[in-house]
DNA sequence: CTGGCGCCTTGATCCACATCAAGGCCGCGG
DNA sequence: CCGCGGCCTTGATGTGGATCAAGGCGCCAG
């Protein structure tokens, strides 16, 4: 194995957004292609590596944009340190908010992150005269709110059982979407976080993370090839321990 | 005392917009009078008492809209009942997701409550064509948001004295825009909630919250002079204990 | 090969909050 | 006046997950 510097550098470099690989799921969705010409001409690339701060709390962002791919982590912090996740976002979702410059939390790249940035001034001139743009952020906003209502109900009163087996329920869910595909039984599940991210994620400590894992496994609801994978072995199982009661488990519920 | 039958009876009937409390800060605000005469044909109005339910989870909604007065809970519920609130509404608050006709969560009136109600097709047809709805619903889900985020890091990382102390701080600091006046040693609090909703409200029992009370009376930063009051008797200590970092304590700091 | 570091797992112990249980207070109806 | 039910408080005990502590494994540098 020849050790590459840029293993895992992005393989697709789109220069219009005719060709984005988030075109038809990010802020930009509704937007006519005058428009797109617009957002073609105001928007930028960049890059983050994993651990990189793309903005942090109380900082007065100057750019905003949405994820092209990788993970980036919300968090927020109490004096003494503790941390909680308060957002975890994919490719299309959108980081920052208009009309509010300073940020609430840390947005921290998970993975390896490419963003499609905007300058603030300039995307809330756009937004102003877009009606198209204004609805989708809205869509996208009342989407990331239900995601915080569920994540409440999971942070105050799930177990730290089901609150791990919920969190491979999102994530599957989440990975299902992007990737066009069911929910199998059998099914690998790559895990964009570490140990320490997913208990800030669930509200728990590393160490109860990690005992929840061999349970899980020893219940034989799933396997553990290596720590960033989890094969799911018994997708009805893992389900209700989630506390959950929907059946999309075979089917191609796909939005 | 005499006691009066419908005591607590709303002591103000707008029958026109222009007239409304919450005129200024609901989702009508930046409406034009055009607009809000459009509005005005298609609202009603309707009130509920104390724990009656305004629209329940799962169910398919045919309405949505304003809190004119009183409080409304939104909670989600286990299988087994454990319950958590996930939201908590107060005039000017907006119940309801156009676009989303099922709701994932119970709306529940906390205290007597008044409504002004659209039919949610019509509202829809309203929003679609309205910039100045669609603009005050975005900023008004996003400072949902904001609170669902804050929210998070108390269920997840927050003790049991430093919720309750961030629930007071969270009630005085909505009241203080309500009322208008700043937030100040020896204010009297009222508590629309009774302890159980306490509980749900910070994913504690309903003992904890009782005892927690009981320890912040015993060390000085409260008085209970009955069971819905709190007077804050050292708000820069409940403050501290909230593990905020604001001090917008004897300031005029009103939205 | 060796040592060190980052990340994860596992075990032992502790403690904050839940649970179980027993009243107290108050308003209401008889 | 009493008895009852709703709501709250307080005490005794239990327990899930935190904390403390000790390695294990894989990777990299030397």
């Amino acid at each position: 194995m020849v050790t590459e510097p840029t293993a895992i550098e992005f393989t697709w470099k789109p220069h219009c957004c005719a060709d984005c690989a988030i075109r038809h799921r990010a802020v930009c969705s509704y937007s006519t292609p005058a428009e797109l010409a617009l957002l073609e001409k105001a928007k930028f690339y960049k890059d983050f590596e994993p651990g990189q701060e793309i903005v942090s709390e109380g900082e007065h962002t100057q750019v905003l944009g949405s994820v092209i791919d990788g993970v980036v982590a919300l968090q927020k912090t109490l004096e003494d340190g503790r941390r909680q996740m308060v957002g975890l976002l994919f490719p299309s979702d959108f980081i920052g908010r208009p009309l509010r410059p300073v940020a609430p939390y840390d947005a921290v790249a998970a993975t390896r992150v490419r963003m499609c940035l905007f300058h603030r001034r300039e995307f809330e001139d756009l937004l102003r005269g877009s009606e198209q743009l204004k609805h989708r952020l809205l869509e996208m906003t009342l989407d990331e709110l239900d995601a915080a209502q569920e994540w409440m109900l999971l942070l105050g009163r799930k177990t730290a059982a089901e609150k791990l087996a919920s969190f491979l329920m999102i994530l599957s869910r989440r990975a299902a979407v992007l990737e066009n595909r069911p929910i199998l039984d059998g099914m690998a599940l790559q895990i964009p976080l570490g140990r320490e991210a997913i208990a800030e994620y669930l509200g728990l400590t590393i160490e109860t993370v990690s005992r929840q894992f061999s349970t899980l496994r020893r219940k034989g609801l799933v396997d553990l090839p290596d720590k960033r994978t989890v094969a799911l072995t018994n997708v009805a199982a893992l389900q209700q321990l989630a506390g959950e009661d929907f059946d999309d488990t075979a089917s191609d519920a796909v939005a």
